[in-house]
Formats: C-alpha cells, structure tokens, sequence
DNA sequence: GATAATACAAAACGAATGTTCAGTATAAAT
DNA sequence: ATTTATACTGAACATTCGTTTTGTATTATC
C-alpha cells in the first residue's frame, strides 16, 4: 500500500493547484469542472473521486488557505510587542495575503451566494466564528492590558472581521497602490476608535 | 392612449412587487424567471416585455430603493445639525433602511457575482460612485468645518461604505436585535476614529 | 372600419453544468 | 494465482433557467 497512494496523493495535489488557478482567475461560478478537468488531464469522475463535490473542493483550498495563514502569522507574532501592533501586524499580513492571495475574490463570491449545502454552510460557520474568535482574543488582551477602552470585545471582533471583508470587497475595483493605502487607514480608523485615551 | 398604457404600468408594478419579495426570500440567482410567473400569473415573454432581463429588472428595483433612501434622507436631513449629528442620522437611517428592507441580502450576492453584462456593470459602478460621492461629501464637510481631522476624505468615504458593505454581511446570521447594535458600534468606532480632537 | 401598435400568452430553445454510474486497469492482500 | 480494493475513465444523466419566438387579442390611430 504505497505506490498507489502515493500517486493518489499527487492526483489529488494536481487538481487541488490547478483548481486554486483557475477559481483566482474567474472566480468561483465561472470555474466548471470541465475546465478543471482540461487544465489536469484527469477526468470529472477522478475528480469527484477525490472531492465530495465542487464546494467541497473549493472549501478544501479555502481550509489550506486559512492554515497557510495561521502558520504565517505565529512565525510573525513575535516580532510584535503591545496588541496594538499586534493589531497592525495582522492587518498587514492581511493586506498582503488578501492583495497577494488571488483566491480573495473567488472566496467572497462563494460566502455570498445563498445556494450552498447545509453540511457546507456548517464548515463556513465554523470559519466565521474562528476569525471573528481570533480577533476577540486579540482585543480582549488589548482591553485587558488598558491599550483600548473597555468595551464589548465580542462585538468588535466582529466588526473588525467585517471591515475586513468591506474593504476586501471596496478594493475590488480599485488599483493594487490603492488598496493598500486603503487598508492602511481603515486599520487606522479602527485602531483609533478603540485607543484608550485619559480625554 | 390611456387604458392600455395604465393597464401595463400596473402590470409593471406588479411584476416588480412579486419579483422585490422574492428577491427578498430567496436571493437573487435561487429566484427564478418561472417563479415570478407564477406569483403574478403574467406570462414569461410578459415580463421580458417590460424588463430587458432579469439582471434589468433587478437593478431596476435596486434603482428604486436608492431613490426611496435617498428621499426619505432629504426629508430628515434638517433634524441633524453637526456633521457628526448627520452621519450617525444617516447611519441609522441605513441600519434601520438596511434591516428592514430584506433586498439587501440579495443585492449583496448580486454585486458579488462575477457574470454580469457589460452595460450592468457600468450601472452598478455608477451606484457605487454615487455612495461614496454622498459620504465623501459629508465627512469633507465635517473636516472643513473642523469636526474630524483632516485625512483624505475621498479614501474615507470608501471605507464608509465599506464599513457598511461589512456590518451587512456580519449581521446575516445574528437577530436582528443585535444587528443594531453591531451597526450602530461600528459607527461609533468609525466616527471616534476621525474625530477632532485636542490632544 | 381598416391598419398599426401594444400587451400579453405559451411553448420551445438551447446551452451550460454538476453529478452519477457502469466499466476498466492497476495495485495490494490473501 | 486469485481475489479485493483502489484509482481512474468517459459517457450519459438530469435539470435548471434565461431568453427568444411565434401567435393572438385588445386598444389606439387615421
């Protein structure tokens, strides 16, 4: 039992990469499984072989994604000391991976078309609710530690999660140069509106 | 001319009211052509007499909330007198407008959507441009008369309407009750973070 | 009253697309 | 060596849906 999973394995990377290619370049809807089987030389049935279905697939990349970002960000914890760096620090890393990661577009697409499977929308839910815990946890640190004035974290959390997907979404039409600056002073915007200050 | 024109424009109507409830309910792509047949008893080809498309007769609805937002902010623009006063009125206006009116929810999965005909897009641009010129006539107001500092209103205007474009996507799947919350804080963050201040 | 325009109906088109399934070959297991 | 499980093929399926077209009845125009 080896060279055949090996090979199913490399089957499986195949159309994951080629997969990821085509959903960043025409987003989600527009991707068919038939372009995914032209780009891989495999076949629609190896295909479902391999992945429950089309969400399934897109949700399997969405999930590598998430962990590639995850791994990035506690390599780079370190290197910021008060939450509120931490704060700009991962909205850089934000700005960079959303700017960088063409799947951006795709995903923001697929979160919002309503006609998804109930198992799908559980995994979606899941992600919600894992960034937007991220982000407490952040700012609950911030407040605790007297950086931003006490107010309800849970709620900002997820207010820092939606202007996230705000300027996702804003920034769509917008040049590359742009964008980042507008990201910038969002980020700016909200870390001011939290700042504890003695006025 | 009179009873013929009257009986299509009520037709007009009809078609609009079922096709805005629907929307409504199911999002705009989970609604279909048959099923706004169905709930006005008109005929397909009826309503592709009055409506170029469906992508038409969409934004024609869309067109027509913006002119009711639009309207109903003229008429209570005069209770607010400081800039900040006016954008929190126009906040709330959004959140209760946006709340209430469920086409939200499907003009979001619209937008989003990568397949649009050309002469769409230009209209929807055309919205967007008209958002953003509305906030940014404001905040620019609010800095010229020393409210908030001086950034760039342009580049805020676009987070403006990116806060909002987010908070409508955070509040999917919470009560409504708590929607309002989460709006209303945003706004708060939004507005103490372009506040002026002495310090 | 004849002609033209308008409002509407009903059916067919047509094309894209996700998914399944019967069948085949290659490998592992016994 | 035979059986079994796995990886894969390719075609058919199954629908869904937006749009077009052809035909008709009613109303306006002359």
């Amino acid at each position: 039992m080896n060279k055949k999973k090996l090979q199913s394995e490399q089957t499986k990377r195949k159309v994951a990469d080629a997969a990821k290619a085509l959903f960043s370049q025409k987003g989600y809807k527009a991707t068919s499984i038939e372009e995914i089987v032209e780009a891989t030389g495999s076949s629609k049935g190896n295909i479902y072989y391999h992945f429950k279905s089309k969400e399934g697939l897109f949700l399997y990349l969405i999930d590598e994604w998430d962990l590639e970002w995850e791994r990035n960000w506690k390599e780079r914890e370190s290197l910021y000391k008060t939450t509120r760096d931490k704060l700009f620090g991962i909205a850089e890393q934000i700005i960079l991976d959303d700017l960088n990661h063409p799947l951006t577009k795709a995903a923001d697409e697929f979160f919002n078309n309503e006609e998804k499977g109930s198992d799908i929308e559980e995994r979606i839910d899941e992600m919600v609710k894992r960034h937007v815990e991220f982000n407490r946890e952040l700012l609950q640190k911030g407040i605790d530690e007297g950086e931003f004035s006490p107010k309800n974290a849970e709620q900002l959390a997820v207010i820092l999660e939606g202007l996230f997907v705000g300027m996702s979404r804003m920034s769509r039409k917008t040049k590359t140069e742009n964008a980042l600056q507008l990201y910038h002073s969002a980020i700016d915007v909200f870390l001011n509106g939290i700042i504890a200050r003695s006025s």
